[in-house]
DNA sequence: TTTCAACATGTAATTAATTACATGTTTTAA
DNA sequence: TTAAAACATGTAATTAATTACATGTTGAAA
């Protein structure tokens, strides 16, 4: 029996630590970790489902951030990298070399069953948050007191003309990554956001377009 | 004249310097500040914009961003003292100490000459990034293979309940705050991105309920 | 009159993300 | 054949953001 002394205000944030890391069992290997919540980790499960879809080498899932979901989530190779060392560390992921060439070792990674399990639990599990948007134009936005200010019109303008040609990006990947209903069906999940994704674009644009006409004078 | 050995790929890098902060003059006092880049530090010209309406204390913008702008963008009161200080160091604001009842100390900050202009120029100067949207059922979805899987369902009923609540708060706020037109007219901008996004929710739960029917066996 | 919520202001520790540093191989096109 | 682009894999340094720690005051309601 361990007792604890707690402050003001920490009764929640100690009963908090079982529905966080406490007892959770195999992941905790050390004290450290036991009182260590954190935060999220999303890029660990976006990494075990592209490896879901098919083994691949970090330079791989670095174009995967770059083009294939790049419009969902972004991440770096050297976020990357050092993510799949922690993911084989903890058993959720295996790594063969490939040899290419003379000398050139490729790691292809793989997930392990504990990964599989991993990763399906995520899925399964309520996603109770609201994303945060952070959009600097809509901050900006916020500071402009008068439908008169001469700043108004150009910014509405760029914005346009920056949405627009988002839009018209995704609606060619669309175009290229669902030619046909046999790939809609294929990947049905990346069609609903792609389609949803340039909806919202789209009403953007509308919405720009609506206040285009004002501050037409700089 | 100073000479900089470049490896190979770096004199992008170089060049962006000038861009960047090299030679913006008084930002910059010491080596270090004159080749350190790093991110947007968004939250300092929030803070600015915020004081620009109103003399207010740590806690009161602490307040401001649960309730007034919590919709746009986010920040702790540990992200926000901390950036009030090195504010107020940098010279955009100074603060008054103002006594309430016997004791209590509050801080009064507002802006100085200096960060009034710097959040002109922060408003005025062009927002060319697309927002990185991190949503994490969006996520979710994309790991969703075929429109029969049974988890479809029930992530898609879940996200429309979390967004239907979300809109509902929103058509709310936008009846408390603009009430007439009156209100509208004192803060076009603010009404600009409430509506804006009222009309984002809008269409995301549309989209929801629009596969709303799928694997309704769970 | 006492206790609790709200007011008020900080710092410390940790995790996440970005930018930069660093190096080597293979393929492709001029 | 050679130079550049793309492939390939890391680490280091810095900045941003979150979570937790820490403490004290004031006002309102029971």
């Amino acid at each position: 029996m361990i007792t604890i002394n707690l402050g003001r205000g920490r009764v929640k944030d100690y009963l908090e630590l079982f529905g966080g890391n406490w007892f959770n069992g195999e992941e905790n290997n050390g004290l450290k970790e036991v009182f260590t919540i954190g935060q999220r980790n999303r890029l660990q499960y976006i990494i075990l489902g592209l490896l879901g879809q098919q083994d691949q080498t970090g330079y791989d899932l670095t174009k995967a951030f770059e083009h294939e979901i790049g419009e969902f989530w972004q991440a770096s190779h050297s976020q990357i990298y050092p993510q799949l060392q922690r993911l084989e560390t903890a058993g959720d992921i295996t790594h063969q070399d490939q040899i290419t060439g003379e000398k050139l070792t490729k790691k292809v990674y793989q997930l392990t069953a504990q990964g599989q399990k991993k990763l399906a639990a995520w899925v399964s599990e309520p996603s109770p948050e609201l994303t945060a948007t952070k959009d600097e134009f809509i901050l900006k936005l916020y500071f402009i007191k008068s439908a008169n200010d001469p700043r108004l019109g150009p910014m509405l303008r760029e914005q346009t003309q920056l949405h627009a040609e988002q839009l018209a990006h995704l609606q060619e990947r669309q175009r290229e990554v669902f030619p046909n209903q046999a790939a809609i069906d294929a990947a049905f999940g990346h069609y609903l956001i792609l389609e949803h994704a340039i909806e919202r674009e789209s009403h953007y644009v509308e919405w720009l377009q609506r206040y285009q006409t004002l501050s037409n004078n700089h």
